[in-house]
Parts: structure tokens; C-alpha cells; sequence
DNA sequence: TCAATGATTCAAGGATTATTGAAATATGGA
DNA sequence: TCCATATTTCAATAATCCTTGAATCATTGA
């Protein structure tokens, strides 16, 4: 992830209705949403849902695939671990109270982490 | 970090000026720099710096300080420690891809790490 | 007190982004 | 083919954000 696809995912995250779509998403794992259910769940009108769909697939967050009418709608795992990655590379090189609090979140990946840690 | 203030955080950072500020402060550390030096940095002009500056205090990820004629900013780094936890929140309920690659970069915090995993 | 320095505030404008509803597209089944 | 469903696209409006330059405020030293 570079800075410039940095910033497009920042201003994709910095609005209510995409922020909550990616949380969804993110929660739904790899089976996602359908557009439809999305709508539904955010409470907004589906053509406005679209539009912020589209924008945050532009942004990478989000991938969209067809199946059969509906369109699918999954997390980007790998461009989310690469922006959390983007806002702690500079702060590590000598500031790990950054890095630190995202540690404890990450407790929950513990087998991993250790892996990575040895 | 709630919803509300990650929202104005990452819209804090989806502009270039902004985000340029902020990787400079942190690297620059405790010690911070003057809006001047900032405005100069980034090619910025005074008034324009002084519109970014208050946008990005507004939402946390710095602060001001006044030395003398100066006023220094530094980045706040438990903000922008709380901002990354936020975005790895959800993740790591079922999806550690998200916290895999942060614990890459985090390896230089290993030690403080490490702690937490025990 | 006066001038110089460092920075902010303000108003005007230009630019971008968000919302809305109507129309269009794509798919699957009767 | 025709209809219903699921979704997107488009154009118009509304709202927000960014930039600019002039004016203002705060601090320091002569």
C-alpha cells in the first residue's frame, strides 16, 4: 500500500455509511453481502448504497462479484492489513507507542504474531 | 477511539497536505515542529498550513503547543495508536489476516509485544 | 511604544463529494 | 418473450471541503 492508495482508503473510511458497510463486511468473512442486504441493513436507498459501494471498490477495501442477480459484496482482508500496516511503518522507527496498543488488539492473533515475533 | 472520532481521524487523514503532516511529526518526534517549519516542508502557504493544522487537532492526531513566538505541533501518538486498533478491531474475531500483516511491521515493538502475549 | 516575526482567522471562490429519484441494465424464471 | 428482481447509472441539487489573500492576533526585542 502507498500513500496514495492510502489516502483514497482514509477518505473511503471517513464516511458513516462506508465506515459501517466496511465493518459489516468485515464481520460477514469471506461469504459477504449482497448489495441488497447491505442497503437494508445500513437503512439507506440502493442507489445510494451503490454509489458508496463503488467507492469504496475503487478505494480496494471491498471486492464485488456476481452471483446470479445479486452482486457480493466481501472485506478486502489483505488491503485492510495493508493500510493498518501503512499507518504504523513510520511510527516504529522509534515510536512504538504506536505499534504497542495495536498489539493488544491483536492478541487474538497470538499463534501468528509469535510465528512472526521469533 | 469510538466511531465517531475514527470517522474524523480518517477523514483527517484522506488529504495529502494532511497526511504529509502527520508522517512528519512523526517522525520528528517528542520534540515536534513549528507551523512554519511545517508550512515550509510542505510547500504549503501559512494560512493554508494553519487550516490543515486545525483540522488535523480537531480530530486528535495532534497537538499544539506554544514556545515562545513558535507554535509547536507533535503527533499524538496514542491517537494514532488508538486509530490503528480501531481498524483492526472487528478483524480479529475470525479474520487474523487483517492483524498479520501489522504484525510484520510491529516486530520492532517486539519486545513490548512479546509482554503482551505471555 | 513600535516594528518585526510567527501564526491564525475570515470571507469569497472554486472544487469535490453526497443525496435523490428516475431511467437503464442484467439475470432468472414463468 | 415477458415480467419481476437486483442493482447500477445518470443528472440535478445540496452539502462539504479546499484554497487564496487580506486582515488580525500574539510575542519578542529594540
Amino acid at each position: 500500500m502507498d500513500q496514495r492508495q492510502a489516502l483514497i482508503a482514509f477518505g473511503a473510511l471517513s464516511q458513516e455509511t462506508r465506515l459501517h458497510i466496511v465493518r459489516m463486511l468485515v464481520v460477514s468473512g469471506p461469504d459477504g453481502m449482497a448489495a441488497g442486504a447491505i442497503a437494508e441493513k445500513a437503512e439507506v436507498s440502493p442507489s445510494n448504497i451503490s454509489f458508496h459501494l463503488k467507492e469504496l471498490e475503487r478505494s480496494g477495501l471491498i471486492a464485488q462479484q456476481r452471483e446470479s442477480r445479486s452482486i457480493i459484496y466481501t472485506a478486502n482482508y489483505e488491503a485492510l492489513g495493508g493500510l493498518v500496516r501503512f499507518l504504523m511503518e513510520d511510527c516504529c522507527s522509534g515510536h512504538p507507542e504506536i505499534c504497542a496498543p495495536a498489539a493488544e488488539v491483536a492478541a487474538c492473533c497470538a499463534p501468528k504474531m509469535k510465528e512472526k515475533l521469533q
